[in-house]
DNA sequence: CGGTCAGTTCGGCGCCGGCCGAAGCAACCC
DNA sequence: GGGTTGCTTCGGCCGGCGCCGAACTGACCG
């Protein structure tokens, strides 16, 4: 319990954020998907060495992942928790007054917030929303923390969703979603929901960020609807 | 929404705690108490000056808030969402594997594991403990979050104990115990709880720490003890 | 008033780290 | 084989930052 030891544990692993271009390629990361480096060296405005040296660090301190195939470097959040780690932190940061804001950005922003992704399931209003249909119809349980109930699981096996393990860590997290500061879904169970959405062309990925657009109905989830449906009108 | 700029409100905040001697600081400032310059110096194991300097950063950034009296400079962290975001960071630091330790520093971390304080509220195997007695006897609402039943508002009324109230944030909130990995009561109930403890001498600050010794009966809340009394007996 | 003590300001030192261009690999494609 | 492409390594540049000792300020104490 040494505290200068404790200090310069967690120092080390601030400083993987406490650069910009390296804050700005885990943000980026946070859609999920996999990187190339070229590719985050072009978004955060860097040489590809520069990019090459950042990725070593935030791969060697464990905060990604890395794939080699062929001559491209794919990298990627290393998990779950580190997903969450930096929505929280995203979320901390201060709430900076908005300034105005062009009509681009404000649609933009109107977008994200409507429905996203967070790092692999859903977030967002769609998020928050898709959460509050499934726990009025009780599948999920939130007496301890949050749990699927016999219900959920049967639900889930009667549209096909295969929910894959994550080795003793549960199958149903709670997340707290950045703009409407409420729970929503997230662990595997989220992550199932949203591949499974994804696959069926129920939404779609709005090119360049995590935004999604709503193309089917989410009532094909077969959920009583609510905000849901009115989020749908609005998309 | 522009990542970029995302990236460096991030990076910003990350870099207050990218440097050991201020990680350090924030880590010991997890008390919840207010320290002075000098102690914050020798704590770290630097000059006046370098501390000073410290300290002016992380005011400026907002992390860390002062009150200047007389000659000294008390500095304290700038709130309980600080105190929280500090916690959940320190919770995710990697767990190195626990080199072989010395008999006291094995001891202190006993005492630490067993009760503690987590900037206002109780943690460890004590503050987990008192949040499990108060559920079981109804005091405590997990269905949604958590939240004070009537019962738990009139037990801290008959116990003479007042919450302060925290403009818009519910009374009592969840903290995630590092230690224990299991949520314990935080927020205003939380803390009034441990002010309420301290006062009344049920227990005691281990010098130099965030340690607490329990010394009077921690059954005097009047709760069904169980794992409580089990931990007074080894205290 | 002089002495002490907490904290700050200043100047300067040293180094770490972010950046790039040029050159070097290694994979893939004719 | 030669050309292209994704990425890395190497040198070198430069700025920032963490640190200190010395000197200063301002509060408190006789």
């Amino acid at each position: 319990m040494n505290t200068s030891t404790e200090g310069q544990e967690l120092a080390a692993w601030a400083k993987m954020l406490a650069d910009s271009t390296r804050a700005t390629v885990c943000l980026a990361l946070l859609d999920g998907r996999a990187w190339t480096a070229t590719e985050l060296a072009k978004l955060a405005g860097v040489s590809r060495p520069t990019i090459s040296e950042h990725l070593n660090m935030l791969v060697d301190g464990g905060l990604l992942s890395e794939v080699r195939q062929g001559r491209h470097r794919y990298v990627k959040l290393a998990g779950p928790e580190t997903a969450e780690l930096l929505e929280g932190l995203a979320a901390l940061a201060p709430r900076r007054t908005e300034v105005a804001n062009s009509l681009s950005a404000a649609s933009k922003r109107d977008a994200f917030a409507r429905a996203r992704t967070c790092y692999d399931h859903f977030a967002g209003k769609l998020g928050v929303a898709l959460t509050d249909a499934m726990t009025e119809r009780g599948l999920l349980d939130w007496s301890d923390g949050v749990a699927l109930t016999p219900e959920g699981a049967r639900w889930l096996d009667e549209l096909g969703i295969v929910v894959e393990s994550r080795h003793g860590r549960p199958a149903v997290r709670s997340c707290l979603d950045v703009t409407e500061r409420r729970p929503h879904v997230a662990g595997a169970v989220g992550a199932a929901l949203c591949t499974h959405a994804l696959q069926q062309g129920w939404v779609t990925r709005i090119t360049g960020g995590r935004a999604l657009k709503v193309t089917g109905s989410v009532e094909t989830f077969g959920l009583p609807v609510g905000v849901v449906r009115e989020l749908l009108s609005r998309s």
